[in-house]
DNA sequence: TGGGGTTAT
DNA sequence: ATAACCC
């Protein structure tokens, strides 16, 4: 094998050296020392150790299923196959499938709306993710047997990082033979590929790779989705919308300045949530061409460096955050909202409930969580519903019984919560609740104790072959003040 | 607007 | 503990 040091290190693209083509029909300002990436001495905190090794080019895959609770439920029960159909929670219709889409039914419509609309569509109750949470990581291990730089996005999207693949796949490639290699699925604009550039060639494997992690996905587990390769995240997950059910496309640099134009607006750049979208308007900002010229200072000063720089980068289309693994999830919460909760004890119902279904999981899951936490969203008539919590260190004695053993775990635990509850709500007056939300989180593999930083103090019921004298372990975990 | 998730401050 | 972001 004649792994070769050499390769991109020749060409060293930087993302943004594809920008110069389009950029100049908008008359890009880029002249100032922008803040592009230098390979310099890093000024970001963020170390980021790309995969490749050497280059910064990568080749990224964002891979989007269809309509995923809607799916989940026809497999469910095929008989819903062609029928329209919406997955309800409360009153909304939270996803619905394509022939419902075609009558008109918009996601998070209202049930009413939906019904008036459509007085065919059948309605199925999705407000319990169990089915839909295990779907979703099988798709997410699958997508981790090509490499296990996957990255969730919610239950229904993953991004992958392909660039060690493509990178082996190029090796096995005789180099002279380059011109057999064919684009898999559409290419953005219709843009000519050119089989000398590298960059195309493997962006090409990239779109290969990705038509066969979506015959992967529908082969064994039933599931359509559409997918977008390109060279960052960003890129791939604007790209991989496109061309909308059950298709892919890939993004060849040259048009990518393309593709961002071609959003309406700021508020459609992932990144660029609705707070953001409100303090840019404010500054007159509407338009990706309104943020990539921008004065950076005056933007700075207004929402601090921070979020100014990186979303005055991705309005370039630049993103240089890595594909994280997702691996285990850090939390797990049941919630549940309702028109009114007044009193205590009704309260405390909830409560039960929420987390007899969290006990499940978190025994499935063989983890133990270290914290546990409760939320409220209090009514408020027109106001933002922001969320209250309060959390607090699950007791070592009621970690210990999570694992094994049918103890008795629920009293404790619901005690620790009420207090919680009563240390946020003052019971003794009028209150009027919309939601109750409980989480675990703090994961930690089995046995591990927080403190110090030497971790040898195994707790002694699985104790190890070694070092075996009964150790007294006096690490209390803070309790809730009474 | 549901019932989830994540990271940054 | 909250606030922002994502779906």
């Amino acid at each position: 094998m004649g792994v070769e040091p050499e390769e991109e290190g020749g060409r060293d693209e930087e993302e943004d050296a594809a920008l110069s083509m389009d950029a100049g029909a908008t008359g890009s300002p880029l002249g100032a020392p922008g803040p592009q990436e230098p390979s310099g001495p890093p000024r970001s905190v963020h170390h980021q150790v790309v995969s490749t090794g050497s280059s910064s080019s990568r080749v990224i895959v964002h891979v989007d299923l269809d309509c995923f609770y809607a799916q989940v439920e026809m497999i469910s029960n095929p008989e819903l196959k062609g029928k329209p159909l919406g997955v309800q929670q409360k009153y909304l219709v939270v996803t619905c499938n394509y022939e419902a889409r075609k009558l008109g039914i918009k996601k998070l419509m209202s049930v009413r709306d939906a019904k008036e609309k459509c007085p065919q569509l059948v309605l199925v109750n999705g407000e319990d993710l169990t089915r839909y949470r295990e779907m979703s990581y099988k798709v997410t291990e699958l997508l981790e047997e090509f490499s296990p730089v996957v990255e969730r996005l919610g239950f229904d999207e993953n991004f992958v990082d392909l660039s060690e693949m493509v990178k082996k796949r190029l090796q096995q490639l005789q180099s002279d033979e380059h011109s057999l290699v064919t684009v898999s699925g559409h290419v953005y604009n219709n843009q000519s590929i050119n089989l000398h550039d590298i960059l195309h060639i493997r962006l090409l494997i990239g779109s290969q790779i990705a038509a066969e992690m979506r015959e992967a996905i529908y082969n064994q587990l039933g599931l359509t989705g559409c997918a977008g390769v390109a060279s960052n995240k960003l890129l791939a997950k604007l790209v991989s919308g496109i061309f909308k059910p059950n298709q892919q496309t890939v993004l060849l640099p040259e048009s990518c300045q393309h593709l961002i134009h071609s959003l309406n607006h700021i508020k459609e750049m992932p990144g660029i949530g609705y707070k953001t979208a409100k303090r840019l308007e404010a500054l007159g900002i509407s338009s990706v061409h309104d943020l990539q010229t921008f004065p950076s200072k005056i933007l700075e000063k207004e929402l601090g460096i921070s979020v100014a720089q990186r979303i005055q980068k991705l309005s370039l289309g630049e993103d240089n955050t890595p594909v994280i693994p997702s691996g285990p999830p850090q939390s797990f919460s049941e919630e549940d909202s309702f028109k009114k909760c007044s009193s205590e004890v009704e309260a405390k119902k909830k409560i039960e409930e929420l987390l007899v279904s969290l006990l499940n999981r978190v025994c499935q899951d063989g983890r133990k969580p270290h914290t546990l936490r409760l939320i409220i969203r209090r009514y408020s008539s027109e106001k933002h519903c922001s969320r209250e919590s309060r959390q607090c260190p699950i007791p070592s004695h009621v970690i210990q019984k999570l694992g094994s053993g049918n103890y008795d775990v629920m009293t404790p635990m619901v005690e620790i919560l009420m207090k919680l509850f009563r240390n946020m709500v003052n019971v003794k007056m009028p209150f009027h609740l919309t939601l109750i939300s409980v989480c675990f989180c703090n994961l930690k593999a089995l046995n591990t104790t927080k403190k110090g930083p030497i971790d040898y103090y195994l707790t002694p019921s699985l104790s190890t072959t070694s070092h075996s004298g009964k150790r007294s372990f006096k690490m209390k975990d803070t309790h809730m003040e009474d």
